[in-house]
DNA sequence: TCCGTGACTGACG
DNA sequence: GCGTCAGCCACGG
């Protein structure tokens, strides 16, 4: 599957985050492993806030503690963690009453 | 090449 | 259980 290892790193996230499926949700730190880089957390949310590609279910990536972070740093189509939680509870995704995300494992 | 920045993470108090 | 501190990586100027 490891089919973009000659892109960079940030192109890589990217594929990642596209990869990933309706109701499934990932955390930045998984992100950045599957990109080939463990605990570069905070790289792919800083690309993540450059490339705010629509092709990127970028409101499926989620903090490791559960909660939704930020979204929608350049878009102006709504914003904040407020439409990014309705959005994954519509794509199926639970969450716990303390509103934070329930890693569908 | 070095420094600052950020949509993060884990440990401590 | 919550708030704060420090560490982490990749990118741009």
């Amino acid at each position: 599957m490891q089919k973009n290892f000659t892109k960079s790193f940030t192109q890589r996230v990217l594929e990642t985050v596209k990869n990933i499926k309706m109701g499934e949700v990932l955390s930045y730190g998984e992100v950045a492993s599957r990109s080939g880089a463990y605990g570069a957390a905070r790289a792919v949310g800083s690309i993540m806030s450059k490339n705010a590609d629509k092709g990127i279910p970028c409101h499926r990536v989620v903090r490791a503690d559960g909660k939704v972070g930020e979204y929608n740093g350049l878009q102006s189509r709504s914003a904040g963690a407020d439409a990014k939680i309705k959005l994954l509870k519509k794509e199926g995704v639970r969450f716990n009453k303390s509103g934070k995300v329930i890693f569908n494992l």
